[in-house]
DNA sequence: GAGCACTGC
């Protein structure tokens, strides 16, 4: 991924002259003075004082992410060694954050202020200000259950309702209530009984007895806890936190108006692109971002773009599109961030990656057909999907505000008023659209036994919630009365993997073919491996063939590891590890593979061994043995099993679905009698076409 | 012979 900065410009290191640097501090204080939050700063430490939870509503550019933690800092909050961690639902702006706020310091990256994320720490003994995901905390909650190093915890874009965010919160409810109690008397054996459940009364009290004793010497600080939203839905929190004080931030941003069209549009696509056109004719400079759902359509509105171009007038033709989604390669993602030349515009075609997780300079039309690929949940058949549904009014509201980042912009919705009225207020929370297996594993593990009972700031359904136990209980992580089972069921939650490819290792430390299953499970874990442009589709299959496995896609993927290892290690002696990365890139590229998703799947790798070699699991190959590899495959994976039907489709055995082998898959033509499968998509609908827009204007 | 929103540990 590019790096992506949110909200403030970029770091420099530390290598410039004195004068430079003092202007440039100058520079920053002035900055810091200007934002919104800066004339509240004293009131906001009092606030958080007064109040063990805050509500903190900050709009966009408002500072409050950069700036409260380092008024709590000097508030004297991180007195007694204690840290104050800021989580963010993504890895690039906890590191973008923690640089800014470092140089705001004047500070090394990694001493007083840091970030941690998987995969790069960049923390120390002496870092007091830690930014860090909201996933990473949690995991860090399994060692420590009382979160004992932090003063104040503050969790950041609560409104986006991501799982980890919301399992934190309550998690975080829990640990106050906990450590308000062990301030009192924290040392007593008693406590193990009165502190309402958690974490103290877990089967699995040995580990936590080590921490408590470790504490007998120092009296826990009651938690601080800081919830930052950026939306309305202060009250939903507030709620949840018993009647929480809420305090608002003025943000900064510049109006956006907002058009309408006067009629619904049967084809957003078609209407997307006359509205680009209407723009680039008759708008003045600036760029476009149009939100469409996936890659599908970027490209064909992408080629449509390009047809209609040719039919215009030379002079009129200086329009570039930049297409953006998180499975393009980073070379290609990093475009949209290069200005058009000179007298062009941009118009960027993107899917939701552009909503919060890239933010692109320079636009000043974005255009919203209204619609969002989502996630959904059939808790019945235990299968996810994804469907294009319409957008919240929060995402629409969203999507806006990338037009008035640098100035005053519009947007353009597809879609009559009326129906902008008839959008749910926010988007489900995420926690209601997935499977739960991997929460409740971890629940479990936290010592929260009883799941339905579990204080979730919105309950999952019941069905959902059984369904995700059922399949725990089947892959052996739960006992008969649903408990974490000892070791499968411990050890799965230690792994930060889907709980199925958890088992597979399991399974296969107890087969010798460990060795093989990593390299498998942390392939799975990435997105696609394989990256073929549609303009190089014969050349990428030649290139993939070399790979292919007729004993399926799994072992073609340990095939790929395995050559890329092997390049690796024999160009090892000879030079620097940059050198090294440069080489694998361009190996990746001849060999039409995604250099990113292979980069992440040797992280996890290395990362999933380190916890195997800690559980003790013995790490060894099976050589040529593959049978006893696929063996393990089927123990694992015998949810994800179907079988050959005579006319040739397959039924999912767990949900009793229809289904067939993706043509992608080495397995497609020669349809074996029973297969494993990873994921089930879902095929495409039809669209129709019409033309025709009128804009209406808000009030 | 068809096509995979976005995160995260």
């Amino acid at each position: 991924m590019p790096s992506m900065a949110q909200g403030h410009g970029g770091v420099r290191n530390s290598t410039e002259n004195s004068n430079d640097s003092y202007a440039r501090r100058q520079n920053i204080l002035q900055q810091r003075k200007s934002l919104p939050i800066a004339s509240v700063e004293k009131r906001l430490a009092d606030e958080v004082r007064k109040h063990d939870i805050l509500i903190i509503v900050g709009e966009t550019g408002s500072g409050k992410t950069t700036q409260l933690p380092q008024f709590l800092f000097q508030a004297g909050f991180c007195r007694d060694g204690k840290v104050i961690g800021i989580t963010q639902p993504r890895r690039v702006a906890a590191v973008t954050v923690a640089k800014r706020v470092a140089e705001e310091s004047g500070v090394q990256l990694g001493q007083r202020v840091g970030y941690s994320i998987r995969f790069d720490d960049r923390t120390s003994a002496a870092t007091k200000i830690k930014y860090m995901t909201d996933g990473l905390l949690l995991r860090e909650a399994l060692l420590d259950p009382y979160l004992s190093r932090y003063s104040v915890i503050i969790v950041d874009e609560a409104h986006e309702r991501t799982v980890h965010t919301d399992v934190l919160l309550g998690l975080l409810k829990k640990v106050q209530k906990a450590r308000s109690k062990s301030g009192h008397d924290h040392s007593s054996a008693d406590n193990k009984k009165t502190s309402n459940g958690f974490p103290l009364d877990n089967e699995n009290g040995a580990r936590f007895n080590g921490i408590f004793k470790q504490r007998q010497g120092g009296k826990l600080p009651p938690l601080k806890l800081i919830i930052m939203s950026a939306s309305l839905d202060a009250h939903v929190f507030s709620e949840y936190f018993g009647g929480a004080r809420a305090v608002h931030i003025q943000g900064r941003q510049f109006p956006v108006d907002i058009l309408y069209t006067l009629y619904p549009e049967t084809d957003y696509l078609d209407a997307a692109l006359i509205t680009i056109f209407q723009i680039h004719l008759e708008e003045g400079p600036g760029d476009i971002l149009v939100f469409l759902t996936g890659q599908e359509e970027i490209e064909s509105v992408e080629r449509l773009v390009q047809e209609r171009l040719q039919q215009l007038p030379e002079p009129i033709r200086k329009l570039i599109t930049v297409p953006i989604f998180s499975s393009l390669p980073s070379e290609q993602q990093m475009r949209v961030f290069a200005p058009a030349a000179a007298g062009f515009r941009k118009v960027i075609l993107a899917t939701n990656i552009a909503e919060t997780s890239v933010t692109i300079p320079g636009i000043k039309y974005v255009i919203d057909p209204g619609f969002v690929k989502a996630r959904s949940y059939d808790p019945s058949k235990g299968m996810e999907s994804l469907n294009v549904v319409p957008i919240s009014k929060a995402q629409a509201l969203q999507r806006r505000g990338r037009a008035g980042r640098e100035g005053p912009g519009k947007c353009f919705r597809l879609y009559p008023e009326s129906e902008f009225e008839k959008l749910e207020d926010s988007t489900k929370p995420e926690i209601k659209r997935c499977n739960l297996s991997n929460v409740i594993l971890q629940l479990k593990a936290l010592g929260v036994d009883d799941i339905i009972g579990f204080d979730f700031l919105e309950k999952p359904s019941r069905a959902s919630i059984i369904k995700s136990l059922e399949q725990l209980f089947l892959l052996g992580a739960l006992t008969d009365d649903c408990k974490l089972s000892d070791p499968v069921g411990h050890q799965m939650s230690r792994l930060p993997l889907d709980p199925i490819y958890s088992k597979a290792l399991i399974v296969a430390s107890q087969f010798n073919c460990l060795e093989e299953m990593l390299i498998t499970v942390a392939m799975l874990s990435v997105e696609s491996i394989f990256y073929a442009p549609r303009e190089k589709l014969e050349e990428a299959r030649t290139a993939m063939k070399c790979f292919a496995s007729p004993e399926g896609d799994h072992l073609t993927l340990i095939n790929v590891y395995r050559t890329s290892d092997e390049f690796l290690e024999k160009r090892k002696m000879e030079i620097t590890k940059e050198k090294n990365e440069k080489l694998l890139r361009k190996w990746c590229k001849e060999n039409f593979i995604n250099s990113r998703s292979l980069r992440q799947a040797r992280d996890v790798h290395s990362q999933i061994r380190g916890h195997a070699e800690q559980m003790g699991l013995c790490v060894s190959s099976c050589g040529d043995d593959m049978l006893q590899f696929r063996r393990c495959l089927a123990a694992s994976f015998f949810l994800n099993a179907a079988l050959r039907q005579p006319e040739g489709t397959y039924r999912a055995l767990a949900s009793g679905q229809v289904v067939q082998i993706h043509p992608s898959s080495v397995l497609f033509r020669a349809k074996p009698e029973c297969i494993i499968f990873n994921e089930l998509y879902n095929s495409l609908m039809s669209r129709v076409l019409s033309c025709n827009m009128e804009w209406e204007q808000e009030d």
